[in-house]
DNA sequence: GTGGATGCTACCCCT
DNA sequence: TAGCATCCAC
């Protein structure tokens, strides 16, 4: 029990809480993980806690499997023994096959990626005779997805007009055509975990008394659909251990809430909380940053955050001419960081707004000949010739995947095209079967009983498919995966088929050969745990092994940390992004991104724009982010290139604006005149020289003491006059 | 009926 | 930019 004694009070009173719910606020760097493992640990050991008595919930694999790790080396392999540790959508996974008998689901569903989704979609708007232009498979599927994320099922769809009827009817003939592929998407993990818990008392029973102790990472990024099960599961026993920070929730568009943490202290009121402040990570340059830019959000509570580690080096500021020079910039610095040898270079990393971003970072790093590891799990199983390859391994698992099916059933070319295709819907329909079904049932010969019902090139080339199929799922009931898919690329001839010896076919090829060393590293998996494990991989579950520098997403950058830290793009229109600008909620959102991508750094921070980006036809000028301008200059290394950088107003005033300026006599709603004296809640006291209107807005240019000339929407800034 | 070439358009973030 | 729908040649 040791280990208790390397923890803070805060954390420790967390660790040590008694029975019932318990509610951490735990700022970024706090040691939270730390909480939750040690927490874990010392229900083990010593509140008598078995091992399956415990829930612990991650936001990613990744996290699951490190916390794995450190608690086996707190307690050893043998005390773990039957928890459930990981990610909603993995822990739903497993139970839903387990109680699949309640479900209009058979227990080796498969799980569609938001692809297969889309393409559904689409076959649902087809199949319903309705205008494709008119809704769009990508905005159907957001609507869906979100009354999924509400908990709402067809019938509960809200219909307000026209539009939201039809989509109620593509809802209905989208999940009529998941059930008969025995198949369901991300949303419906936890859509059927929550009806189960719900309709079925005696369900709901059996797991709420079997989990004695629930934990939960990043509680501010859950939806009420993940909610709602936590409650249902903690409704026995009431020790809910809920960790996570407002400050860092980035992911509304996903249905997150964190308004969820005040349902939390309404639901369960007799709740602990407990905030861990300490923060163990960054320098407290970083975290000055960090604060300053956090304290201008108007969801956030003033807290503190403060570091031992000592203040560190400026953050550095650089301003590029343009994309190209900015990526330059990023690669340079970073090749004189490891010629430098301060730092292992898996400990850099570059985050961006989108991923789109990447592209001309790569291009930079490569003509730098520097290596890089880029995260994103797209990228990969995204791939055609792997997501085929998937597909197969789908269709032997589940021949009623007919998404699968459709997919690969030409794959390599084998003369059956759309309409051969759609004879065999047509007939699969005729007959009360899924195509898959039929597919096998052809594979008879002529005792099958549609055999007639097609003409003769087609059946039998469907039949020679089915035939293939079948002894591919013969052999799955045998072989070892790895054997499996040895077989598959022979039967296909998938190299001669990828690889035409040109350098793409090559590197098809040897995406094949990568996508075989992984299913080596899953060779004790049998193929539904295989499946389901690719179709649940976060982009942080491919940041694995290379020691190199880091190329991700401010989202994918969530929980991570590293010692140096770019962040690009700091542009507005890309951070914050140009669709969250009129959105005030998403507006607070995208600081909130900056804020959680500010705080991944520990001894270095670099904030890097452009002043022109290339979009895909012209060249844009740029304004600096506005979220810059909530950065007191002092903190701040700034090289500022072009004309316009952040403290353009501090490095070189405006002239008096030549546009007629209204005096603040003459303004209504002026109510600060040059010569007064100002409070800001960050620079303390200074004189304002000037204001004028602009869209209503009134704009203040003010002297402080502390950080000199800036300018300022009064409204905004949070200035009050001082008598 | 199938497969390749051409032209249009949309492009954020993720399980 | 690249994925796609659509058109046209076998």
């Amino acid at each position: 029990m040791d280990w208790l004694s390397s923890l803070n009070p805060q954390q420790l009173q967390a660790v040590t809480a008694g029975d019932g719910p318990v509610l951490v606020i735990a700022g970024p760097g706090s040691g939270k993980t730390r909480v939750l493992t040690h927490r874990i640990a010392y229900l083990l050991e010593q509140r008598q806690a078995r091992p399956w008595e415990i829930m612990a919930v991650t936001f990613t694999n990744k996290a699951a499997r490190e916390m794995q790790e450190r608690l086996q080396s707190l307690l050893g392999q043998q005390a773990l023994q039957g928890i459930s540790l990981g990610t909603f959508h993995a822990i739903c996974a497993r139970i839903l096959r387990r109680e699949a008998e309640h479900l209009p689901l058979d227990s080796n569903f498969v799980i569609l990626d938001t692809e297969d989704q889309e393409r559904l979609i689409k076959n649902a708007i087809r199949e319903l005779n309705i205008d494709e232009k008119n809704y769009r498979p990508p905005l159907v599927h957001a609507a869906i997805s979100r009354a999924k994320n509400e908990l709402l099922f067809p019938d509960d769809y809200p219909v307000q007009n026209y539009r939201d009827e039809v989509v109620r009817r593509i809802y209905r003939q989208y999940q009529e055509m998941l059930r008969q592929a025995n198949a369901v998407d991300f949303d419906d993990l936890l859509l059927w975990m929550a009806y189960l818990l719900s309709e079925f008392p005696e369900v709901r029973e059996k797991y709420a008394q079997r989990y004695r102790h629930i934990l939960v990472d990043e509680f501010q990024d859950t939806n009420l659909a993940q909610y709602t099960l936590l409650r249902q599961l903690a409704s026995v026993h009431r020790n809910l251990f809920a960790v996570g920070d407002p400050d860092q929730s980035i992911y509304r568009w996903r249905g997150a809430d964190y308004r969820n943490i005040q349902r939390f202290e309404q639901d369960f009121p007799e709740r602990q909380v407990i905030l861990l402040e300490q923060n163990y990570r960054s320098r407290q340059n970083i975290l000055d940053v960090a604060a300053a830019v956090i304290r201008a959000s108007r969801t956030h509570r003033p807290r503190r955050l403060y570091s031992d580690l000592g203040a560190g080096e400026k953050v550095y500021y650089y301003e590029a001419r343009d994309d190209y020079a900015e990526a330059a910039f990023v690669a340079e610095t970073v090749a004189n960081l490891l010629a430098s040898r301060q730092y292992p270079p898996g400990e850099i990393a570059i985050m961006y707004r989108m991923n789109a971003q990447s592209r001309l970072l790569e291009e930079a790093f490569l003509q730098m000949r520097l290596p890089y590891r880029l995260v994103g799990a797209q990228r990969f199983y995204g791939r055609r010739e792997i997501k085929d390859l998937i597909a197969f391994l789908r269709l032997i698992h589940n021949p009623d995947d007919v998404i699968s099916l459709d997919r690969i059933i030409n794959v390599p070319p084998r003369g059956i095209g759309d309409r051969t295709l759609l004879a065999l819907h047509t007939v699969a329909r005729q007959a009360g079967l899924t195509p898959g079904r039929l597919l096998l049932d052809l594979a008879r010969g002529s005792e099958s009983s549609s055999w007639q019902a097609f003409s003769g090139r087609s059946v039998v080339l469907l039949a020679d498919f089915g035939a293939t199929l079948a002894r591919w799922r013969a052999f799955a009931t045998t072989l070892p995966l790895l054997e499996l898919l040895d077989h598959l690329l022979t039967d296909l001839n998938y190299r001669e088929y990828l690889d035409d010896g040109s350098e793409e076919g090559r590197d098809r090829w040897e995406n094949v050969q990568e996508f075989r060393r992984l299913v080596q590293e899953h060779e004790d998996q049998t193929l539904e745990e295989f499946l389901e494990s690719i179709a649940l991989v976060s982009d942080q579950d491919t940041l694995t092994g290379t020691d190199a520098p880091t190329l991700l997403t401010l989202h994918a950058a969530k929980g991570l940390e590293f010692s140096v830290v770019f962040l690009v793009g700091l542009d507005d229109g890309i951070l914050p992004h140009k669709r969250s600008i009129d959105d005030p909620e998403s507006l607070e959102e995208e600081r909130r991104l900056f804020y959680v991508g500010i705080t991944r750094a520990r001894e270095r921070l670099y904030l890097v724009r452009a002043l022109r980006r290339g979009s895909y036809d012209y060249a844009e000028e740029m304004e600096p982010s506005r979220f810059l301008d909530d950065i007191p200059p002092h903190l701040l290394d700034g090289r500022a290139r072009g004309r316009r950088g952040p403290w353009r107003v501090a490095a070189d005033p405006d002239p008096a604006p030549s546009s007629p300026t209204l005096s603040a006599a003459a303004a209504p709603p002026a109510r600060f005149q040059p010569g007064a004296r100002v409070r800001h809640p960050l620079w303390g006291e200074g004189l304002v020289l000037q204001t004028r209107l602009e869209d209503g807005e009134e704009i203040v240019d003010v002297l402080f003491e502390s950080v000199g000339f800036k300018r300022l929407i009064a409204s905004v800034a949070g200035l009050v006059p001082i008598s």
